[in-house]
DNA sequence: AATGAATGAGGATTCATTCAT
DNA sequence: GATGAATGAATCCTCATTCAT
């Protein structure tokens, strides 16, 4: 939610400002990241901050929903065929997807990290409305998947979408971060999913 | 690691400033948190805190330490049966000790969470130290019930334990802090080890 | 003494900016008032701002002449009447005149007192002259008095004029912006008339 | 209000300090006055100010309350024998007690104006206290002397001490500020005096 | 060892005014 | 004439740390 001053910018002032915030927040982390560090990063002048955004808080919430939009359009194709088949199948194809988009943009893969583990009060409070969403998304395909009888009727699905989500959030997201190799992660993924999948107890 | 200094302070000088960084980190989180703010409630001089620890930093590792400490003898009566049973058989039992001693120090659960989710830099990386070290503990235990036969061979020991711990972390922690009732939690425990124990393929 | 821009603008926008002014002089006071709030509430660009007035100051006296025009609307049919009684007799149909207008417009006086009461360098100065003059009309009015016989020759009559001109300013003033009940008010004015004719020595 | 740390001060800081606060809010003015004028004028560190008041606001209230203090111990010889004298008999004396004070603390003087013409909320509210709390005392005294027989019956004794404590506010100080002769602004009270007393009807 | 005053750089935000469109 | 983006100085206040007592 920038400011309609910042939404009237001419296109390249917009996009200057949007690399300028990705940068100085993937170098310094949100709540080390001054005014003073924006503006002159963005190379705008102090006073011009403010007509485009409320704070620095709005201003990182914009990076962000930004990012997250980006991050739709490559688990877009992946999600529509997911009708066809079993969500638990498909499973691999988001991560892979995930990482697809992450290679094409590290920083905000960073950026997304520092969200997810952060103290401000502010930050986590927003927080928790996504995190909710995506669990909520991923439920309802799980659910479908049950009534298809491809899940146990015994599972509680909520959980089972829980655990998926926070799979991908930490373990996946971090790997990633560490620069671990693509098919590393991929092993990873497939590790969880074994687990899930057919459970722990010698049968 | 406080300074000699506190070390040496006499017993009910040093819980009062135990106590008062207690409240002042969960009152208002790490980052918010000033050395101003520090003196205030704990009653110290200004100088005093730099006699007693290094800095902000300093202080709140202080007190994570110490809740450590407390919290492992809740565990201990629970860990020390574990060599007669299977680990997993134990799990609930663990998470209950861990219940328990949240009941009787709520405040320090609240920072253990802000810790968690914390983007401070330094506090991060002292986090995975912990995180590791906890992931390290909990793959000894659930290597020796592969070992015995309790838990399939294509299970990754690893990933298992990264599983538990974040259920523990995130799902457990937080629904402790939201205020639900303990027997909720327990069955939201339940409903996670029924997926990992039995999968969730139809048989 | 707006611009002469502002003079030909149509007359529905001027007095949109007009109540406009007074909302939001009213609600915050001069000095608290910024050229950002008054394009705000008036709805107008910032740049047309400066092409209606000199500034902050420029728009502020326009309200108060335009109030002060205003005002003597209501007060000019008991003026009219001066030439035939006398003015002491009439002094307390003026003051009920003045809060015949005060009804009616309660913010302005709102301004008046804040004026009244400015700390402002440059609005005190402006205050003085304004002053100044409505006390050179009292005197005005009461000298006649004094040559007819009304009032004592010893009186000093510029002092009347003050002492007349400073009830009705902080005093009445005050009460009305209090809240007080109209009756209350004029038995005020009665108890401070009662005083200034008949002294306040026993006979 | 300062702070302890203020008050704790060695007595030749405290006072430069405060004659850097009656000059700064002399020449400027309350609103005009910045905490980096003030911090300039009285030679303290920018952080010192923050530790000697809660704001400019604070500072500001010191000096007053400072101010009124030292009056008092003008004023003082006149008010102690007023039991035996009439009020209104004595009440020249004040007058000249307080013209006293302002000729050795001139300064104090225009700021105790700015004080009773300010429009800052906050002032006013403070200022009102004050002024209501001079009006009871004034009423007081002139209660005793109605009692006596001093006084009409019908005379409303808080008209009465309003007229007389406006009289003191506005037009004598304001008067002392012009620069006026001593004598020429007890001629002034004198005229006032006059009416007051003796009523403007002719008998 | 204990204290608390001192410091000035750095924090966020607002400001009146100009000027290019 | 109308508009609203641009500007950077100026606002208040907090900060962690030091150091003289």
């Amino acid at each position: 939610m920038p400011k309609k001053t910042f939404l009237r910018l001419k296109a390249s002032k917009q996009t200057r400002v949007y690399q300028g915030l990705i940068d100085v927040f993937y170098e310094k982390g949100y709540e080390a990241v001054s005014v003073a560090d924006i503006v002159k990063v963005c190379a705008i002048p102090r006073g011009s901050f403010y007509m485009y955004f409320e704070d620095k808080f709005d201003a990182f919430m914009y990076i962000l929903s930004h990012a997250q939009k980006d991050k739709m359009i490559y688990l877009k194709p992946v999600l529509d065929r997911l009708n066809d088949r079993a969500f638990m199948d498909c499973y691999i194809d988001l991560i892979k997807a995930g990482l697809a988009y992450a290679n094409e943009h590290p920083k905000l893969v960073g950026l997304w990290m520092r969200f997810y583990r952060s103290s401000s009060h502010r930050l986590s409070q927003h927080w928790r409305v996504f995190e909710l969403q995506a669990i909520d998304v991923l439920s309802e395909y799980l659910k479908q998947d049950q009534n298809r009888g491809h899940i146990r009727d015994e599972v509680d699905i909520r959980s089972l979408a829980k655990l998926l989500y926070h799979i991908q959030s930490i373990d996946i997201l971090e790997a990633y971060i560490d620069g671990e190799a693509e098919n590393t992660i991929i092993n990873k993924v497939d590790a969880y999913l074994e687990i899930i999948l057919n459970g722990i107890k010698e049968a």
